[in-house]
RNA sequence: GCGCCGAUGGUCUAGUGGCUAUGACUGGGGCCUUCCAAGCCCUAAACCCGGGUUCGAAUCCCGGUUGGCGCACCA
């Protein structure tokens, strides 16, 4: 059994993943999150919000998982998302129809299927692989697709990523943010790929949730305020030199933008963050690197992308986050499909006295002379060189017919106006989080093995340990009376009710040995347990167990929620919780 | 989508044409005055789905679903 066996294994024996729909065949690519799960990722999430909501300011919004079909031309998901494919009727293999052709024709990506096939027929193309013959084109795209209202409907997308909704938002947001860059909005929600082969557990899913971060810059200024923060964070840094070479760096941020490596402060500041968040939530530092894009992988539309790997011990480096800048290609592209102005207005410091040339129609001339051609002329003055306008005789051509102006109708002067600014088109830096794949990641940095020293006519045995950190515990105390006794039970049941109030998460569990339930808690990460026993009714005091040491402090249950509370969240000593036995 | 290999209680597993389907762990109830899967008693729980072959199928054949691996795909 690898690892990753032994990770998915626990996580179905003990309530953190499912197979989906297990009671109809299941299906692949969809998991559920059982009840230690749902709480474990959700407190993952809720660090994540902590960083980028909280102390960033970037406020989360929600849009909706289902879009309509515009805002997937604009993104060019419905066109680009999806890949003509071409299978060999004799080996089976599927080949990309468009790379089958494109050293005969130029624009091979441009081609309809039929027409893909048409050219692969005529050139006699045959499979790359055994020369065999090849089938029909078929168009294989990721997105799933809705109808939206009955009937035929509108035809709906459900989101291949969150990002839409916050570009598509930008003028909102932009307003709610009092049009100052930079400025920027998170989502985590669902996100859907209609995969084609969905593998490896929870890395590849068909529904999986997205914690994205859109944060709208100056093109021009791409500085962070706080980028002394990081200033002497070492990171893995895996730039597209290291790669060429096969060695990770180990340098840090400051030195990484002042190199040229990372391409700016503000995306610097991001990966410092998305440093800070995983290891957080429990990746282990050394099982973490930043990879950049290579120039070839890189998207067309972004200057500069890293993305987070994480090193597991069956798929070796998987990516679990991309930072990328995005430039202005999302915007600009919504502003395309939309017809609608996606820029913010900046001021200049200083405003600046422009001198221009300018031509003012006398629309009121114009309007009787020309009745319904009146404004086509008119703009065709405006377009007009200066040289043109000061001939004894104007023309323009106006529906390829020429037409001659009459004298005082038109005035144009150079002008020295005052521009205190302009509109521009933000750039996008995007930290983007596949929390499904970071959940993974969690449980199997967290795992571990430790042989238990074997006892008499015992063999060794081995216990297994979820070492989750405290903040992303599912479950944070365990309530254990020594003996399934009513004596014991009722002051247990009242320190789980005291501890609840405290807002701890607490689990109560009587069944079976003390043993084997301080080996149930280790199997889930909990980190600490309070064990009820005789002596607890004479003096009042209560066993605490630490998880990892297993070592054990003996307290009083007078403020003990206290104790708790600081064991887990104040980082408080555990041999300071008690005296230890 | 293609190819190869698998699918038996919650988990791991035995079983290769003839059972009432093996075992371990786990789970649940109880006993137990004392802390690391202890002990004792009781108990629950499985042949992936659909066809076919056969007197008889968990077992053989076909199809599907699903898991793993390889290929392809991963904007």
């Amino acid at each position: 059994m690898d690892k990753y066996e032994q990770v998915i294994e626990l996580a179905k024996r003990r309530g953190f993943l499912w197979n989906s729909f297990e009671l109809y065949g299941g299906s692949a690519g969809f998991y559920d999150y059982g009840p230690l799960g749902s709480t474990l990722k959700r407190r993952i999430e809720q660090i994540w919000r902590e960083l980028f909501v909280i102390q960033e300011g970037f406020m989360e919004i929600e849009t909706p998982t289902v879009g309509i079909e515009n805002v997937f031309v604009a993104s060019g998901h419905v066109g680009g998302f999806s890949d003509p494919l071409c299978e060999c009727r004799a080996c089976g293999e599927a080949f990309r129809a468009d790379h089958l052709v494109d050293r005969i024709v130029p624009v091979a990506d441009a081609l309809s299927n039929d027409e893909l096939d048409r050219i692969i027929r005529e050139n006699q193309i045959k499979c790359p692989e055994c020369e065999g013959e090849l089938g029909e084109t078929y168009e294989f795209n990721l997105m799933f697709k809705t109808q939206i209202g009955p009937g035929s409907g509108r035809q709906g997308y459900m989101r291949p990523e969150t990002a839409q909704g916050m570009f598509v938002d930008f003028l909102r947001l932009a307003r709610f943010y009092r049009e100052k860059l930079p400025f920027g909005a998170t989502q985590i929600g669902k996100s859907y790929r209609n995969e084609i082969s969905p593998r490896q557990g929870v890395i590849r899913l068909r529904e999986f949730t997205q914690a994205e971060a859109e944060i709208f810059i100056d093109p021009q200024d791409k500085s962070h305020p706080n980028i002394g923060r990081f200033a002497d964070t070492i990171l893995n840094l895996y730039s597209d030199a290291a790669q060429e070479k096969g060695e990770v760096e180990k340098i840090t941020i400051a030195e990484a933008v002042q190199r040229g490596i990372i391409a700016h402060e503000f995306l610097a500041y991001q990966i410092g963050l998305t440093n800070i968040f995983l290891q957080r939530v429990g990746v282990a530092p050394e099982m973490l690197r930043f990879r950049q894009h290579k120039k070839d992988e890189m998207a067309h539309y972004a200057m500069d992308c890293w993305d987070a790997e994480v090193s597991t011990d069956r798929f070796g480096w998987v990516e679990v986050v991309g930072i990328a800048d995005r430039t202005n290609y999302d915007l600009c592209a919504h502003a395309a499909v939309s017809k609608t102005e996606l820029s913010i207005y900046r001021e200049y410091p200083e405003p600046k006295m422009v001198t221009r040339f300018v031509v003012k129609p006398n629309m009121g001339k114009l309007g009787p002379l020309f009745k319904g051609k009146a404004k086509t002329v008119a703009e065709a003055l405006k377009a007009l060189p200066r040289e043109d306008l000061e001939k004894e005789e104007i023309k323009v051509i106006v529906d390829s017919e020429e037409i001659i102006i009459p004298k005082g109708v038109v005035e144009f002067a150079e002008e020295t106006i005052k521009v205190s600014g302009e509109n521009i088109v933000p750039h996008v830096v995007e930290p983007s989080f596949g929390i499904d794949r970071i959940f993974y990641t969690v449980l199997e940095h967290a795992f571990d093995e430790e042989a238990m020293p074997a006892k008499e006519d015992t063999e060794e045995e081995a216990r297994i340990i979820m070492r989750f950190r405290n903040e992303v515990s599912p479950v944070q105390i365990a309530v254990l009376p020594l003996l399934t006794r009513k004596e014991l039970i009722e002051p247990a049941r009242k320190m789980e009710s005291k501890l609840r109030e405290k807002g701890l998460l607490v689990s109560y569990d009587d069944s079976g040995t003390i043993g084997r339930r301080y080996r149930r808690n280790d199997e889930i990460g909990t980190p600490y347990s309070v064990t009820i026993d005789y002596d607890t009714l004479e003096d009042n005091t209560v066993t605490i167990r630490e998880r990892d040491s297993m070592k054990q402090v003996r307290t009083s249950i007078e403020g003990i929620e206290d104790t708790l509370y600081d064991l887990m969240y104040k980082s408080k000593d555990f041999e300071s919780a008690g005296t230890a036995l």
